[in-house]
DNA sequence: ATCTATTTAAGAATGATTACGATTTACATT
DNA sequence: AATGTAAATCGTAATCATTCTTAAATAGAT
């Protein structure tokens, strides 16, 4: 995920191109990494001092309902980062200091067979946390 | 864990026994399930008109950091169920709607390789979401 | 029975997120 | 280029989960 191509998502879905989007986006391809909402704001607002929260959250959870941002949450706050280059599903270790991330390729949900037919399975989360070599 | 267990460890950790946490404990010994702070509330409240949340907040973060209760979160709120009896780290199956878990014994971390020495674990989370049977 | 630290009540404060009405803007069509 | 329209944004207020505060009540020890 890059981008031109999260401008690319947006068209194609009808949404519009804006300056703040582009720049919201750009920010996440530079980061790599989970940043919270107000991480976001403040960043934002270096640029646009105005700019509301409703139009940092609108914008994150619709680059997330469009695949462009992951989501997660921990200390009862969302983060959101540019999804991974990778088209393969993957997993996480993260930093829960700056929210720096390393791959995981291997998914468990490969290797557990199936624990209950009446159970729905809907999605799962694997992530492993610590604090990287630069949070340390 | 049960109820006698929880008391005992209130007790030995030099906290004091009252009604109110007997028959909190006891709820979730009922429940046997992820309860957000609400529910508890609203449950508590039957019992005792006037009871604050800050209490029902207080004790849940406690019994929490007693091992009593397991904590998550998932939609910005956190959830609460009974430690399992089982002492073996296990994860769970979690249905999204009502909270009720299935335990899954395996567990990813003991079939990855360390993925980065320069990065210190300190946890992970590994959890299934769906719909249980009760609730499709 | 009294003392003291802990717990509680009640409400206010905080922090994250969402909602809302008014205004502005992007962009397809004239 | 001007216009119309749906979408985006602003500014603020509301909401929701959680934590804090202060004074009163209470469990458990002496």
């Amino acid at each position: 995920m890059n981008v031109s191509i999260a401008l690319e998502i947006l068209k194609n879905e009808g949404f519009k191109y804006t300056e703040k989007r582009e720049n919201l986006v750009a920010f996440f391809a530079e980061e790599k990494r989970y940043l919270p909402a107000k991480e976001v704001l403040t960043y934002m607002q270096k640029s646009y001092p105005g700019m509301s929260v409703d139009t940092i959250y609108r914008n994150l959870t619709l680059f997330r309902d469009l695949g462009i941002l992951e989501e997660t949450e921990w200390n009862g706050e969302k983060r959101y980062r540019l999804s991974c280059a990778t088209d393969a599903h993957h997993h996480h270790l993260i930093c829960l200091d700056c929210g720096r991330t390393r791959q995981i390729e291997a998914c468990p949900m490969d290797n557990i067979p199936v624990y209950d037919a009446d159970f729905e399975v809907v999605g799962h989360k694997f992530e492993i946390y610590g604090k990287c070599g630069a949070c340390q």
